[in-house]
DNA sequence: GGTGCGATCGCCT
DNA sequence: GGCGATCGCACCG
């Protein structure tokens, strides 16, 4: 999987560079975020056959992330993520699949053992803290910090609500020229690639989910649909060699849903009838 | 559709 | 100097 080859090819931009928009070699073509208008933000609104939307949705406080890592990874599930660019517009997603680490004794977690680093320090500030990583030299994930030393939700998947059209230029951006048009399910069906779609950079790292006026999370009407029996748990992606912490079903998402990056059929078979308070293993 | 592989570089030991 | 909470693409059936 891993190679140790370093060939200078730039398929791929920098997640941490400057957005398109930003740069100034000026052989990048401008993308449209800084001047779509707002008649064609309302436009790119789409209505989600998963959930309904109205107009009241409420922003979630500090109150909402000072939960129990694993309890609050669930909690996500539903959950509005917006980001307002520089030019006013709002990209919102529905979080669809998410991670809990939560650090001290769990091995896969980068605070594994209670080591607190400079690139970590996200996870140990107050709940509700955004930590983002680069991983792979080429790309960004974002997490959540939650209740608990180190401990930290991942948002790996989004369900795109508003915003697809600049979500999608900001995708393209990252992609090789002439490379097939992304289906709106796919604009956010990864950790990195919500970064991506909603410009998710580096800065944001330490910042509080809370308060911050350039990226919030809000409750609406979608967290009527998600009851408990849609909720999937499994294990989570890519830390296969974290022994029996790979093993543990950290990992949630909504089922059937199509913007999850990755199913887990097993996990789905073993549900049943179960519910989905049980099948964590973790009492949550 | 599923699978395998290469890309790429910051972080950590 | 090794590794990694990923992704895109080519290839195959």
């Amino acid at each position: 999987m891993t190679t140790r080859k370093r060939k200078k090819s730039l398929l791929l931009l920098p997640p941490h560079s400057e957005s398109p928009g930003d740069q100034t070699d000026g052989k990048t073509p401008k993308r449209s975020v800084q001047c779509q208008s707002s008649e064609s933000v309302h436009k790119s609104l789409s209505f989600s056959p998963y959930f309904s939307t109205r107009d009241d949705a409420v922003r979630l406080t500090s109150s909402f992330f000072d939960q129990p890592c694993a309890h609050l990874a669930k909690e996500f599930l539903g959950k509005v993520l917006v980001r307002k660019l520089a030019d006013g517009t709002e990209l919102r997603g529905r979080i669809v699949e998410t991670e809990a680490y939560l650090g001290g004794e769990d091995k896969a977690s980068h605070s594994a053992g209670g080591k607190r680093t400079e690139r970590n320090t996200a996870m140990f500030m107050k709940p509700g803290t955004i930590y983002v990583y680069p991983i792979y030299g080429i790309y960004l994930c974002m997490n959540v910090s939650s209740r608990g030393e180190g401990a930290a939700v991942l948002l790996r998947s989004l369900e795109p609500l508003s915003g697809q059209d600049v979500m999608r230029g900001l995708r393209v951006a990252k992609r090789k020229e002439g490379a097939k048009t992304l289906k709106d399910k796919e604009l956010c069906n990864g950790p990195s690639k919500l970064c991506q779609a909603l410009d998710l950079r580096r800065c944001f790292d330490r910042r509080d989910l809370a308060i911050d006026t350039d990226v919030w999370l809000e409750r609406d009407q979608g967290d009527d649909a998600v009851c408990c029996r849609e909720v999937v748990s499994a294990p989570r992606i890519g830390v296969e060699s974290h022994g029996e912490w790979a093993t543990k079903p950290l990992r949630f998402y909504l089922r059937g849903h199509p913007c999850v990056s990755v199913l887990n059929r097993e996990a789905e078979r073993q549900m049943g009838s179960q519910s989905c308070m049980d099948s964590s293993g973790l009492g949550l």
